[in-house]
DNA sequence: TGACAGGAAAATA
DNA sequence: TATTTTCCTGTC
């Protein structure tokens, strides 16, 4: 087993729990104060040790560039945060207290399984399901005595029994899980990466469970189309609180997308991070 | 233990 | 085209 060693300089703020903790990702587990995230073919070990970010990578090679993009560390966020408050100033003291919060970039196919799994749904509960998701398909890293289940393969989902699928208890998610397992695989979204924001965005919203909020979090999250603009129940509750805005949930992403430009994706994050611990005031 | 949280699709106007 | 209703599990 491969097992390389990064240090990624982190002079810039970076800070890996606000990023794993904002609601764009899910599965990911803390064990004695070390994260350990699945990616790829491999098992991430990450930790801060003096001023750097480690990254021990269990399994597959992967080029430190793969790593710094799964993270945003190539984003300029300095340039991001001063763009985003010249357009919107009433957002300073939340971008301030947001800051090391980075938008990661994930694998299309598996970003878009994961938000259809979180339609009406907590994020324990997302995680819970993605896991089981994980340990039905079987492919893991062992690390000590413990398994850690990798996202599955298109290939690997598809064998996966009908009873089985039963037992993650979707209720009326089950057939969208079922139409994309099914229907859809890792090409598919390989396929739309070089088209436009809004020729991805209609590919997105032809698949069964997914409206306009996932196709956003699958633009932002999987595509890294940093103008993307998910407003899910908090969003839209912050949009009326700070902003004075409501409507309809297209309304609403439209409004936002306009206010926030080119980075209203980073917009977003920042805000949902901000009232999800402080709350609206 | 019933109220509540959480988006997409289908139905309806 | 825009608004309303229905769908289901898990938590407290």
């Amino acid at each position: 087993m491969q097992n390389n060693i990064f240090f990624l300089n982190a002079n810039e703020p970076f800070s890996l729990a606000k990023t794993l903790n904002c609601g764009q990702t899910f599965r990911f587990e803390i064990v004695n104060g070390r994260y350990f995230y699945p990616f790829k073919n491999t098992l991430l070990e990450i930790y801060e040790s003096n001023k750097d970010l480690t990254v021990e990578t269990h399994g597959d090679d992967l080029q430190e560039r793969e790593i710094r993009n799964l993270f945003g560390l190539n984003h300029d966020v300095a340039s991001i945060n001063t763009y985003i408050e010249c357009r919107a100033p009433m957002l300073h003291e939340i971008i301030e207290a947001s800051k090391g919060l980075r938008i990661m970039r994930m694998l299309p196919y598996e970003t878009t399984l994961s938000f259809i799994f979180s339609i009406q749904t907590s994020i324990p509960i997302i995680r819970k399901r993605l896991n089981l998701l994980g340990e039905m398909a079987g492919d893991y890293v062992t690390l000590g005595r413990r398994k850690h289940y990798l996202f599955p393969k298109s290939t690997a989902l598809k064998k996966i029994q009908e009873s089985d699928i039963k037992l993650l208890h979707l209720g009326f998610r089950e057939r969208f899980v079922k139409e994309f397992i099914e229907n859809y695989d890792e090409q598919f979204f390989d396929k739309l990466s070089n088209k436009s924001f809004d020729e991805k965005r209609k590919a997105l919203l032809t698949i069964k469970g997914v409206g306009e909020k996932v196709a956003q979090c699958v633009l932002l999250f999987g595509f890294g189309e940093l103008s993307a603009f998910p407003v899910d129940v908090w969003i839209d509750r912050a949009m009326q609180a700070l902003l004075g805005l409501k409507g309809s949930t297209k309304k609403l992403t439209d409004e936002g997308r306009k206010l926030f430009g080119d980075y209203a994706g980073y917009a977003q994050e920042y805000i949902y991070y901000f009232i999800r611990v402080f709350g609206l005031s």
